[in-house]
DNA sequence: CGGAAGATCCACT
DNA sequence: GTGGATCTTCCGA
């Protein structure tokens, strides 16, 4: 199509994460997320998120400035992951972001729709027949089972080798619908922060829709 | 050292 | 809409 439209599958660099972790959870809607495993890529558009605040945020894994051996990949710098394991049985993706500035502030990435290797990640989830969207990889458990994204990711630098973000096909303004986060009502009044993005409409964003 | 909770998902009603 | 699964991690005693 048009000439100046960016490759979308450029690697983003790591400055994209170095911003506060509301700016990069919207800017993250698009965005292609590409997991490489023995020369095969899986690929999603992110398609939902949730921004943690860090030592300011009750939801946060990093409040008060709690540091554990759990959540050290928190205070990683921008462009890592943090990968942990939650309720016995699943597991959760996140983005560093802005590091030293704010410590402990990250994205979790909720849902995406699938680009590529569609097959194997409906092989990966075990489930048959008609597959509605929404049911590979809507909700940050499923995202993870379908890219086989585990505690061996945590920690890792999101570059151009087992797990990246990509430019993808990023959304306007006018497409990205906010509301309060899933899962975190203990967090007191942070519980009500507008910290949760979703593409406007998209099918594959998790439950409940915003 | 024990208890409780957890950034979820699924099956069932 | 509700409850159970399942187990690591963390905190208080």
């Amino acid at each position: 199509m048009g000439s100046a439209t960016a490759d979308p599958w450029k690697p983003l660099a790591t400055s994209f994460f170095r911003r506060p972790a509301e700016d990069v959870a919207t800017d993250l809607l698009g965005r292609y997320l590409v997991r490489e495993i023995d020369g095969r890529r899986r690929t999603v558009r992110i398609v939902e998120t949730e921004a943690y605040l860090g030592a300011r945020d009750r939801a946060s894994h990093a409040w008060n400035g709690r540091r554990t051996q759990r959540n050290a990949s928190l205070y990683l710098p921008s462009g890592h992951a943090y990968v942990y394991f939650i309720y016995g049985l699943h597991h959760c993706f996140n983005v560093v972001t802005r590091g030293a500035d704010e410590e402990g502030s990250a994205v979790l990435i909720r849902a995406g729709e699938p680009i590529a290797g569609e097959a194997e990640m409906i092989a990966a989830r075990g489930i048959e027949g008609a597959v509605r969207p929404g049911q590979v990889a809507g909700g940050p458990a499923r995202l993870c089972q379908v890219l086989a994204i585990d505690r061996t990711l945590d920690g890792a630098l999101l570059r151009p080798s087992a797990l990246y973000l990509t430019r993808g096909e990023a959304v306007v303004a006018d497409l990205v619908a906010a509301g309060p986060r899933i899962g975190i009502a203990y967090a007191g009044e942070a519980a009500t922060w507008p910290l949760r993005f979703a593409v406007r409409g998209n099918p594959h964003v998790s439950r409940p829709r915003l």
